[in-house]
DNA sequence: ATTGAACAGTTGACAGTGTCTACGTATTCG
DNA sequence: CGAATACGTAGACACTGTCAACTGTTCAAT
């Protein structure tokens, strides 16, 4: 399952070690095909444009970051809403960390062709599996006058934004060397008052 | 001091236009160059590179941001940290939400040249205007042991977060038809139950 | 007044890009 | 067995950022 056999899952698969290993800055089709150890237009054979292999790639990360949060889940009590709110922010801003090239590239719509069925089903799941955390937490009294998928937005783009000024260096010169940890115990306690218990956890 | 007179400050003006009525998506050295009435080289008589070109519109932009965050605060009561918090938050994604191509920019370290001097002071200028508001916040007990800069660090993450996602077409479809400030002021309550009389205040 | 240097702009080149088309080859299916 | 279809290659086209050479203009110093 995690070795590429088509050409199509390898190219996909060569985009992924790309952007681990190089960043985002300097990826492209004909690079792609290169590493691929294949000819320039090879790559148009499997995706009709760069951008609908880009999304692939993107579709992939949601995939993973999917996983990353159910992981950070799974370490806390399944039946406490605040808990597994909190782990599950753990969960985002490790993905970004352990993975910002593709993180960066899935919301880089000017890369990614966001029109990609793929990348559209597996972005709403990744924010589906938050809204049914929230779903949760409003069950037990947190802020249940408030439409769920709204509440979710706002709690997702915390996470969000501190993942991405994270990764822009944005934070760090200015909160000095404050890791992204501290960040998001910080920010769950002023959202829900949190204790974060996740938050000194190993990955 | 809004007309521009020198061909740097022409140069400067036209890519900001562009972003404004183009998107970020096409912009480049050569499309500058024709749209100011120039040749293909000339912009590289006034900026050594494009990524220092942009990185002077971005500069630009956090001066607006600055601007804009000071001006919704004027709408309300000065010796009220709070409600120029909550003020300071619509002035974020309003600006965001007002010139798109701009903010988007703004953060993009493979376009913009982050070495920049300019880049780097605006920057830190309109993040120090904030962890002002934080300090003078923190004055009254608002989570008073907390460290300013990071404090300043996490609300401004979820602004970030809240008006990139907005401006990727991320919360739209999920979160249906809610406009910006439906969040920001959710966001606040989340933050420190602000009742955002500004909310409703036109721009 | 003349020289010379700095400045600003143009032009052409170079390497790189994404995408298209034409061309082979190989596999598979009727 | 023949034909069609998928896959990969190679070349071309228009485009990009950047560099080097060239032209004109301005302006200060001799």
């Amino acid at each position: 399952m995690s070795v590429p056999v088509s050409t199509r899952d390898r190219l996909v698969d060569t985009a992924r070690t790309y952007l681990d290993e190089e960043g985002i800055d300097g990826i492209g089709l004909r690079e792609i095909a290169r590493r691929a150890g294949l000819s320039h237009g090879a790559p148009l054979r499997h995706f009709p444009t760069l951008g609908r292999l880009l999304a692939a790639v993107a579709a992939e990360g949601f995939r993973d970051l999917y996983a990353s949060v159910e992981a950070s889940m799974s370490a806390v009590d399944s039946a406490d809403p605040m808990a597994r709110l909190d782990a599950a922010s753990f969960g985002y801003v490790r993905f970004a960390a352990s993975s910002p090239g593709v993180f960066g590239l899935m919301f880089r719509s000017d890369l990614c062709d966001t029109g990609d069925p793929e990348y559209t089903v597996e972005g709403g799941a990744a924010f589906g599996q938050l809204v049914e955390l929230v779903v949760d937490a409003q069950a037990i009294g947190f802020h249940s006058d408030l439409v769920p998928a709204e509440l979710a937005g706002v709690l997702w783009s915390t996470m969000h934004g501190l993942a991405s000024l994270h990764l822009h260096g944005a934070l760090a010169p200015t909160t000095g060397q404050t890791d992204l940890d501290t960040l998001v115990r910080i920010a769950n306690r002023l959202a829900f008052g949190a204790s974060s218990t996740i938050s000194k956890e190993p990955t």
